[in-house]
DNA sequence: CGGCGGCTTGATCGGTCTCAAGTACGGTGG
DNA sequence: CCACCGTACTTGAGACCGATCAAGCCGCCG
């Protein structure tokens, strides 16, 4: 698909790609000379990648790391709004400005495209458009189910949290948090104290394991997506 | 532009719509000979408008009247996404079935789009497609901000709501609120009795004033301004 | 006037936050 | 290899906010 040679790689749209008609099977013809792919950037642990105000020039991809997106409220609590894995694409912002800020969690390879080129591309090509509306109809998606996260208790906040992320890595294995608890508490609507005394008391019931702070091993699923709510 | 003439009226894509190079100023042209215009349906007080896990097979707007949209918990917990005003348009939905269901609060006029003739049209114009993409930008947005209000204080989500009913309204009159206690208490993630208190500590405050139940007087913006957030 | 649904108010309970120590881990230098 | 340090995480005790349970009240409509 086209999108897929604009941001270098594929773009898994998932189900958001089984809808709309426009999406034809790939139309490579007009795809090649465009060329409009952008330049990658390595980002060190806690670099920010742009910030909350920042005029909104780019579209970027992660290749490799993990990247938070946040908030940060007037009394300076922190709200962050997601965490992206590689082949993500992140940063959709229609105003001038972004709405929110981004940072490495830790060191990673982002690629950034030009919002104007993309737009240009957009406007001359019937895909690219009808792919930055799936794109941004499935972030949509995934705000909406994390805002059903934050009317929850804790426990299911947290059960939540691991079965999200487990369901993006390979399934059986540990699995690997790039993330902080301070990060989780901020996903989540917790306090780090709340996060950590809930992980340990899944492990006391054996549902879970934590062989260290940054891995979980899932051990009864079942219990896990009853506990989720 | 095309898609008002989809939708039968204006769409008010509000900064969206300052940031998308492909969309420029009316380009009617073609849009006169596709007449794409759905018919409108009026919907009873609390009666369903589609539910979650029905084919979604239209987009709505609402004409006159208000709407609700909400998902429920496996518990039965209700957790409402959003509320419709005229003018708005809502469904959006890139899953083959609707994610949440959608109600009348009030007796409302609704106007449906079939899907399949908007994605045929944004398969062929591109201003459509790029249309459909800021308004389901413009919704990211909303649901990033309902997000941002789950992880207030009590009192800050209140206040929060209210500023954004009033903004939608005409400033300066009475903020009418067509939706009963336990939508705003599950529109907020809180429980009716809350939100009553809440309101009635307000009023004691003398930030508020309250009428009567389903109507609001914002006495102190200031006030208010500071105690969102 | 009676009844019912929606809203308010009160009393108590409990989950999560707050404040405060303690502990494990990774890195650095001796 | 070990001692030291700083950071992140865990654990504990108590306070507080919002939920829960339970009456009352108001307004609307028969």
């Amino acid at each position: 698909m086209l999108m897929d040679t604009v941001l270098q790689g594929d773009v898994n749209l998932g189900s958001a790609a089984t809808f709309t008609p426009p999406m034809r099977e790939s139309r490579q013809s007009d795809a090649g000379p465009l060329k409009l792919t952008g330049h990658s950037l390595l980002f060190g642990r806690n670099e920010e990648i742009y910030g909350e105000g920042d005029p909104a020039e780019h579209l970027y991809k992660v290749i490799s790391g993990a990247v938070r997106a946040y908030r940060i409220l007037a009394d300076g609590r922190r709200q962050i709004q997601a965490f992206h894995a590689p082949g993500d694409v992140f940063g959709f912002e229609f105003e001038r400005e972004n709405t929110h800020s981004a940072e490495a969690i830790v060191k990673s390879r982002v690629l950034l495209v030009r919002r104007g080129a993309i737009s240009a591309l957009a406007e001359r090509d019937n895909d690219v458009a009808c792919q930055l509306w799936a794109l941004t109809a499935r972030e949509l998606r995934r705000v909406q189910d994390h805002g059903m996260l934050l009317v929850k208790t804790a426990r299911e906040r947290v059960v939540s949290f691991l079965l999200e992320m487990a369901a993006r890595g390979p399934a059986g294995q540990p699995l690997m948090l790039p993330m902080s608890r301070q990060d989780i508490a901020d996903y989540l609507g917790l306090t780090i104290e709340t996060v950590s005394r809930t992980l340990t008391s899944l492990e006391s019931d054996e549902t879970i394991e934590l062989p260290n702070s940054r891995h979980v091993v899932l051990r009864d699923h079942a219990a896990l997506s009853r506990l989720s709510s």
